[in-house]
DNA sequence: AATGAATGAGCTTTCATTCAT
DNA sequence: AATGAATGAAAGCTCATTCAT
């Protein structure tokens, strides 16, 4: 019924189709949730055919599990980066976690599919997805307990609960931050991050 | 059919219907996600029929709504208690803080209804519980820039972004957080409530 | 919840129950049908419960049945006393064309619902109601036989085809008169009769 | 399950299931009227499952929708046909008039669902539908004010009530005519026709 | 005479997925 | 690489009716 060029009008130079098909799936995720989004929704904003995705993608939650990967490989490298540079522990906390909010601001939409829609993963990916977040999580710990070693940080409060502080406003984060709104993201992770070393002070 | 076998095992002292649907709605909720629970499930976990489920409530987004509602309500009468009190302000902010944690542990199951399932309930309610949870959200941070204003809490940061801090945190017990686990919800809130407060020292 | 004095506020001296139920039913039955009306709203348009109408009526069923008993009693009743007179055939079956009319018009909700959902009524009741309006289609015919007989109306049509011709238009009423339009109900039946009268001139 | 057997039995050269669909909707819809009509029992005559209709209709309501748009069309080119001729004002009306009882009766199904189910409809379509009907409508009255302004019909009736007097008479035949009974289709148009011109007559 | 809680069967519609082409 | 017709299971919700009080 429609000719072959009516897809996304935005995406002139058209990306190839499996893209095409995370990018919309993302879109409508965040905007809708994974449960209320269909199938058939996600192809159409795509510029495809149902018959496209699933020669692309297993299953819906196929599409999901690709974009966790994505946030997941993205946060990781970078925490890897900030965590083994060779600046003081608290710079390096700093910077870590000012960084990732920065990122997460960057990419709301993924955030807020990555915190609310988890459970909704079957569950052996749901398995691979926690295993992920573990290593994450650790790796973020063996900075605050660095730091505690070496007697920067207060050793008031056990690491993993300082972990779970921190991240817990970055999971927040999607729930009232707005684009465009009073403070950049810079600013906000200068302050989130300036919270937390400001906790930590021994 | 309406012997008196007929309840659910556990509930050998029956409760009024509508109690058992909203209990049995709570549980499955928190389990399998709102949209997960089929109307279906909850009527068989309460023991009753579908019709009766309709003759108490308009609607499952119904059901949820007044789940919310009732945690909304406890919350809310518990921090206008704390921060009336007449302590000093540093003593009433320790005190909300700690005790939202403990109440949300005590709740779990409602709380990681409240997180996660907002945005399923229909553009009205949400709009109805977002003003409840301003309210909530609004006299918190009097608190904070009572203390501020007082030269007792830094002023590093504005106020509204420490609240979404805290609040993130208490947001993110849910996830994970786990009866019987090392800390005593207790435990949990001293320290969450001794981060925020450190966080605050000038 | 609410005091018995809740009901129909026109209603102030109060009409008896079943009649406060069967006044809604037409009302509803004409405005949606009677499918799409629920035995939830006649009761709540009467101003009482279910209870109280399963208590005066046996089913929905006989609820309709008994707004075509009301119908056609009457008809019938006026019928029998327009063709029994003393006029000639003539002025006879122009009253009676012109009186359905106007009947039909002062009733245009039985009306519509005695077009409209016949075949929504039981088999053992949509057997009474056609017997009856055989009845009623037989004394019309016969009028018109009789005037053939005489010589005063043309045989060129048999009878019956004249009297179906007739009712169809009385039928058709509902669909498009509306009161306060152009025409009187007396108008329009002056005309209906007359059309009817110049068709049978010989 | 998808043998060639598995088929309506008296379908043999199998059709294509958009037509099936209809062809089955309009046969219950005739018979039991739409709101008695499952969208159950329409696929299983049909010989589809469900997924299939709504795959080809959105909604039941479509499939309504869609047998009226067949009914008026049809109608509305022969009314074209017949009233352009080049046949003098009484015999083009004769035409007219005695062809849409004869195509009313060919398809009685549709005639019933037309006149006993277009409340039914959703708002929109219903305004759709009126729309077209009019048009019909105000192409009949023409051909008799043609008539009129000429001086062969009478104008002792406005010709609006004329029409409607006729189509009363069209839309009763679903009422009581019955395939295979005294008269043919044709007999029935004839006299009608001539009931119409009879009354017509200056 | 009347209530209203509860039933149970049925309703229309949605949807992830499959598969012949 | 991609289509789109078709499936089949399940979803949320409605409703006439019953019945203990």
């Amino acid at each position: 019924m429609t000719s072959p060029a009516n897809q996304r009008q935005d995406d002139a130079p058209t990306q190839p189709v499996p893209q095409r098909l995370l990018a919309a799936a993302t879109r409508l995720f965040a905007d809708r949730g994974y449960d209320r989004t269909s199938v058939q929704e996600i192809v159409e904003a795509a510029g495809v055919t149902k018959g496209a995705l699933y020669h692309y993608f297993g299953s819906k939650d196929d599409l999901l599990h690709e974009i966790y990967g994505r946030v997941l490989r993205l946060q990781q490298e970078r925490l890897d980066a900030f965590a083994s540079s060779d600046a003081p522990v608290e710079q390096r906390l700093r910077d870590a976690a000012a960084d990732v909010v920065v990122t997460t601001i960057d990419n709301l939409d993924d955030a807020s599919i990555f915190f609310r829609s988890m459970h909704q993963l079957s569950e052996d990916k749901q398995k691979q997805v926690r295993a992920e977040r573990r290593r994450y999580h650790e790796r973020f710990r063996a900075l605050i307990e660095e730091g505690q070693e070496a007697g920067v940080f207060s050793t008031a409060t056990p690491a993993d609960l300082v972990v779970d502080y921190h991240f817990g406003s970055v999971h927040h984060l999607s729930t009232w931050y707005r684009p465009g709104g009073r403070m950049t993201p810079q600013e906000v992770a200068d302050h989130l991050a300036d919270l937390l070393l400001r906790a930590l002070r021994p």
